[in-house]
RNA sequence: GGGCACGUGGCCUAGCCUGGAUAGGGCAAUAGCCUCCUAAGCUAUAGAUCAGGGGUCCAAAUCCCCUCGUGCCCGCCA
């Protein structure tokens, strides 16, 4: 017999909350509050609410911007009266200038598991009809990815599922780059070495030979416009040797990122755009602005700056393929997302003016920037090999790690310590991007990258592994107690303020507030287990099985969108 | 020189958008905790002029101005 017999009425109480977002669904007592509050003093704000961190209560009210008004305290009394009347509210006190209200840990719990039952999720969503089309990593393919472009890979794509959890329909683009001076610059080495090899390491060589003679003498670049010239008029030999370069170089970055977990739904080739319909209508929209200086073709912004379009040999820039692949990616989306480094800032800046001012695009463009990772040796450059490629980082990590799941569990199989090994360094790995807010600078260190406690993809992900154990062995049906130590309550409040991060991450497009989020439930749900027995803990054990279970729903939601790869045991 | 971003204990970081009750974590350090659901965990101690100065405000890490430091951009590169 069920005893989670609560839900009906609770349903019916809570105001089913909409207007937080359009997409999440779920009864959010904190707009319910304000809505309550609203009813008193019409201009109850929701920045007069604050989700409370000190501990003095769930919400909290502050009567600072309230207590001005001639009849305050009578409205104070009113609110009071009228929020300990909710069926979800626990109880009301004032206390100085704020007016804090705990909700019953028993609405809590329901509300969340009513979800999970009924929709098989928490918080639901409905599908958002607005179609995004999100562009990340789109790394030039003149080599192996390296940490520090991966940053955009792992946070795009933890972005990408974010936006579909929350309920857009998203897909995720990589704009090939396959035209202009870098990977000609990688063709041309490929020319001139002796064997023509296609391989990594050969064409690496060869691209950083060609970089090391133009360093010399910068006259050598002649040899680079040259092949674009022949490239661009379309030298049949030329383009397939080129197709094919760039082939085997992004064949190695998409082995790269599917190691960390990292699909990207479509790969559009930069070449498609050099004479397309979408550049041809770029081109119109922008006819009456394109000037000429000395045979190149440019257009000016507002603050007068120039942007160019072609050579004076008439090849094309990147910005001019970028706004045909932007036009071409507003025909099928609503919202485009690009993610970028930081070194694009202005350029995005430039791109958005001409798509929306000049070309009128319709879709709705939004950017994202992150700052670069350096290394203790300086920048990091695929040309001056000064890197630590993503293969690197995981082959280490997982070498690291698996040294360390031997140690701890020498009682394993062999497949065992390698698969627990490789989920926790790729983890890990993404892990320790994602939690760092973009605008941050990052050194890379090994010894940070290795470390594998505390604020780290382990600690979750060991912290889901004592659910298992728990679960299995726990109690979960009967009657349910109703009572609620301290512990239970706070890991409660925790699991209910998810959607309210998944909120954050959305409206900022970060992910490092749901990082945030889980480190934060982790500790609260370790705090818990430290504290309260589950199995075999009597009139406890059905109510706490219930908690567990549902920690163990949310922190598989959220680890999914983080791509930490939950293990049963480890 | 101009523009943009960043600056929080020795190191890394959250909070800043939307000002409000003791500035949260982690690493490193010290002292403890496994006859009890996995110690990749937990507890305790120590450590912060929130870069500096000024301003607004009843109230500033948070908003505004100035200064300093770091990174990035200012290409007929991408």
């Amino acid at each position: 017999m069920p005893v989670w017999i609560l839900s009906d009425r609770f349903k019916k109480m809570i105001y089913t909350a909409r207007s937080l977002s359009r997409v999440l669904l779920f009864d959010d007592v904190r707009e319910s509050i304000i809505r309550v509050c609203r009813k008193i003093v019409p201009d109850v704000g929701s920045k007069d609410l604050d989700t409370d961190r000190t501990g003095h209560a769930d919400f909290s009210l502050k009567l600072f911007r309230l207590s001005g008004k001639p009849d305050f305290d009578q409205l104070k009394e009113n609110i009071v009266i009228t929020l300990r009347n909710e069926i979800y509210v626990d109880s009301v006190t004032v206390e100085g200038n704020y007016l804090n209200i705990k909700v019953k840990d028993l609405s809590y719990l329901d509300i969340m598991d009513t979800s999970i039952k009924e929709k098989g999720v928490f918080p639901d969503t409905f599908q958002d009809p607005e179609r995004v089309l999100l562009e990340h990593t789109s790394t030039n393919p003149t080599g192996p990815i390296h940490i520090g472009r991966s940053r955009n890979s792992i946070v795009g794509d933890s972005l990408s599922r974010v936006l579909k959890r929350y309920g857009y329909r998203v897909s995720t683009q990589y704009f090939v780059n396959d035209t202009g001076k870098q990977v000609m610059g990688l063709y041309l080495g490929y020319r001139k070495s002796k064997e023509r090899i296609v391989d990594i390491p050969h064409l690496l060589e060869g691209y950083r030979n060609v970089y090391r003679e133009i360093e010399e003498d910068k006259g050598k670049e002649k040899e680079i416009e040259a092949l674009i010239k022949k490239y661009e008029s379309g030298d049949p030999a030329v383009v397939r040797e080129v197709r094919e370069i760039c082939t085997v170089m992004l064949k190695g970055i998409i082995s790269s990122l599917a190691r960390i977990g990292i699909k990207i739904d479509d790969y559009v080739w930069e070449s498609g755009f050099l004479k397309s319909e979408e550049m041809n209508d770029v081109l119109s929209a922008l006819s009456e602005r394109i000037k000429t200086e000395n045979d190149a073709q440019f257009i000016e912004l507002s603050n007068g700056s120039k942007v160019f379009l072609r050579r004076a040999d008439g090849t094309s820039l990147y910005t001019l393929r970028d706004l045909a692949y932007h036009k071409f990616k507003s025909l099928n989306y609503d919202w485009l997302i690009d993610v970028l480094g930081e070194d694009h800032r202005d350029y995005a800046k430039s791109l958005n003016e001409i798509l929306q001012e000049m070309v009128n695009l319709r879709s709705k463009i939004s950017f994202v920037f992150y700052s670069f990772i350096s290394l203790d040796s300086g920048k990091m450059s695929t040309r001056s090999g000064n890197v630590v490629t993503l293969d690197e980082l995981i082959e280490k990590a997982e070498q690291n790690a698996l040294e360390i799941v031997k140690s701890k569990r020498p009682d394993l199989p062999d497949d065992d310590l390698h698969k627990i090994a490789s989920a926790v360094a790729v983890s890990a790995i993404r892990f320790q991007i994602a939690k760092i807010s973009l605008g941050k600078e990052l050194v890379f260190k090994w010894s940070e990258a290795l470390n594998l406690e505390g604020d780290s993809a382990p600690y979750i992900m060991y912290s889901y592994a004592r659910t298992t154990k728990i679960l299995k062995e726990a109690r979960v049906d009967g009657n349910m107690s109703t009572v609620f130590d301290k512990y239970e309550s706070s890991l409660i409040r925790k699991l209910y303020l998810y959607p309210y991060s998944l909120q954050a991450a959305k409206d900022g497009l970060r992910v490092d507030p749901i990082a945030s989020y889980v480190l934060e439930l982790v500790r609260s749900f370790n705090d818990f287990y430290n504290n309260c027995r589950v199995v075999g803990s009597g009139e406890h054990e059905v109510k706490r099985a219930k908690i567990v279970s549902i920690y163990r729903h949310v922190l598989k939601d959220a680890s999914y969108l983080l791509g930490i790869t939950l293990l049963d045991e480890m």
